[in-house]
DNA sequence: ACCTGAACACCGTTCAAGT
DNA sequence: ACCTGAACACCGTTCAAGT
C-alpha cells in the first residue's frame, strides 16, 4: 500500500518538477525529496530516470485522451473529430513540458507507452471513419487521413511552442486556427 | 585564426557527438577531447553549453534551407513548394537527432538563430505565394497557408521518428506519403 | 587573446546495511 | 519488500595561472 503511493508520489513530484522546469529540471534527488523519501528510494520503484519519465508519460497519455473527449457532446463527427484536435491543442499548450516529454524521441523504447498511445490515436481513426460515412470528411484510407489530421494538428503545436507561429507577421495565427484551416479546406473537397 | 578554426572544430566535434548518441551525449569534456583543446577551452569561445548547441542548430539551419533547394529545377511553382518541403522530410530523416536539436523547446533564446529561421521560412512563403499566383494553390493568407503546410510537414516527420507512423496498421503511410496527400487535397480545391 | 589544470557543486547509479 | 547513507564516476562551470 506505501509503496504504491510511493510510486505514485514520485510520479507526481516528476510531472510537477518537469512543468515547473522541463525535463532537465527533474532529478531523481529533488523528485525522492518532494516525495518524502531519500534519493535513491526511486530505485526500488523504476529501473531508472528514463522508466520513471516514462512513467510520467503514460499517465499524462491518458489525461491527453480525457482532453481530446472535453466537450464533444451533441457535436456531429466531423466536428467531433475537430473538437478532439482542438482539446489535443489546449492541452499541449497547457502543459508544454509534458507535450515535449511524452512525444519525445524514445516513445518506441517502452511498451506500455506505445499501447496507451495506439488506444489513443484509435479513438481518433474511428471518429474520422465516423465523420467519413458522415460525408463529412472525404474518402480514402481513414487511418491516413487521420495521419495527416494529426501530424498538421501535432506540427502547429510545435511551430507555437517554439514561437514560429506568432513571430511570422500580422498573420499571426494560432495553432487552433491552423488546425481549423486544414478542417475547412477537407470539408471543401 | 586559430581561434575561428578551434571554434568551428568545436561545433563539427558537438555535431557528430549529436549524431551519434543525441543532445545528451554531447559532452564539453568530448567536444573538447574531439576538438584537440582541454575540456574547458569551449568557454573561451561560447559562453556555456546551450550557446554551443546554439551554434550546431544555427550551422544546420542552413544546412537545411539548401535542402529544401535541392533538385528544384524545372519545377512549376507549386511542384517547388512540395519539393522543398520533401527535402526537408529527406533532411530531417537523414539527421533525426539535428533535427530535434534544431526545433527543440529552446529557439527562442538565441537571436540569431531566430533570425535564420525567419530567413528560410522566408522563401517557403514566397514559393506558396508564386503558387497562388499560379492558380496550384488555393487564395487566402499566403502567411497562413505556408504555416499549414509548414505544421503538417513538421508533424509528419515527428510522427515517423517517434514511430507513431509504421505503427499505425497497414495503412504504412511514410512522412512523404502525408505530405503528398496534403498537397494533393491543396490541389484539389 | 587563448588555453590549461585543479577544484567545486551537482547528478545518476550502485552497494552494503538496516527494518 | 522497502528504504537509507555512503560512495563512485561523470559532468557543467569557475578560477587562478600560464603563453
Amino acid at each position: 500500500m506505501s509503496s504504491v503511493s510511493t510510486r505514485d508520489a514520485l510520479i507526481t513530484a516528476a510531472t510537477d518538477l518537469l512543468d515547473a522546469g522541463g525535463v532537465d529540471a527533474v532529478t531523481l534527488r529533488e523528485v525522492g525529496h518532494r516525495a518524502g523519501v531519500s534519493h535513491n528510494a526511486p530505485y526500488k520503484h523504476f529501473a531508472d530516470k528514463q522508466a520513471l519519465l516514462a512513467a510520467v508519460a503514460a499517465r499524462e497519455l491518458a489525461d491527453l485522451t480525457e482532453a481530446m473527449r472535453f466537450g464533444t457532446e451533441q457535436l456531429s463527427a466531423g466536428e467531433l473529430v475537430e473538437a478532439a484536435m482542438l482539446g489535443y491543442v489546449a492541452w499541449a499548450l497547457r502543459h508544454p513540458n509534458r507535450f515535449t516529454l511524452v512525444f519525445g524521441p524514445w516513445t518506441t523504447d517502452c511498451a506500455e507507452l506505445g499501447e496507451r498511445a495506439g488506444v489513443a490515436w484509435s479513438l481518433i481513426v474511428q471518429a474520422v471513419t465516423a465523420a467519413q460515412v458522415a460525408g463529412e470528411l472525404p474518402a480514402g484510407d481513414p487511418e491516413r487521413l487521420a495521419a495527416l489530421i494529426r501530424a498538421t494538428t501535432h506540427g502547429a503545436i510545435v511551430l507555437a511552442l517554439t514561437g514560429h507561429l506568432s513571430a511570422s507577421g500580422k498573420g499571426h495565427a494560432n495553432a487552433d486556427d491552423l488546425v481549423h484551416d486544414l478542417f475547412t479546406r477537407l470539408r471543401v473537397t
